[in-house]
DNA sequence: TTTATGACGAAAT
DNA sequence: CATTTCGCCATAA
């Protein structure tokens, strides 16, 4: 499982997600050309290398739920880091909710383009 | 090879 | 809102 190349594009996909903007599972699974396999992005996003992916750490607490909704189950471990983080950055996040209208990355054309290249 | 599983999603109730 | 139901599909074992 060590160099799926799904996996990597996803990672990558994710990591090209602007700090203080959230993405959803299937949103990144579009942009990573793998429409249809949420779930796949949910899972690998369980496998983050230990060191990163190209060097760059991959930023997987800004990917939520379509809904808004953290997918962790509320008070778990990884429920506050990822609420924590967003806080962090400045995404705003009520109860387990961030607004999607508010905060959902809206890839530039710049941005595409620089994802094309690879 | 087959099967159960999942950090999902949309729609219906 | 909350809960259910069903579709989805590559993995992992």
């Amino acid at each position: 499982m060590e160099l799926n190349p799904h996996y990597l594009k996803i990672w990558k996909t994710v990591q090209a997600i602007p700090e203080g903007k959230v993405s959803s599972y299937g949103q990144i699974a579009d942009l990573a050309g793998l429409p249809g396999r949420s779930r796949l992005v949910g899972k690998c996003l369980g496998y983050i290398p230990e060191n990163g992916v190209d060097g760059f750490p991959v930023p997987w607490y800004r990917v939520i739920r379509s809904s808004g909704e953290i997918a962790f189950e509320s008070g778990s471990e990884k429920y506050q880091e990822q609420r924590s983080c967003l806080l962090q950055e400045g995404v705003t996040v009520k109860g387990r909710r961030v607004s999607m209208k508010e905060f959902q990355w809206q890839p530039d054309l710049s941005e595409l383009l620089f994802k094309l290249v690879n």
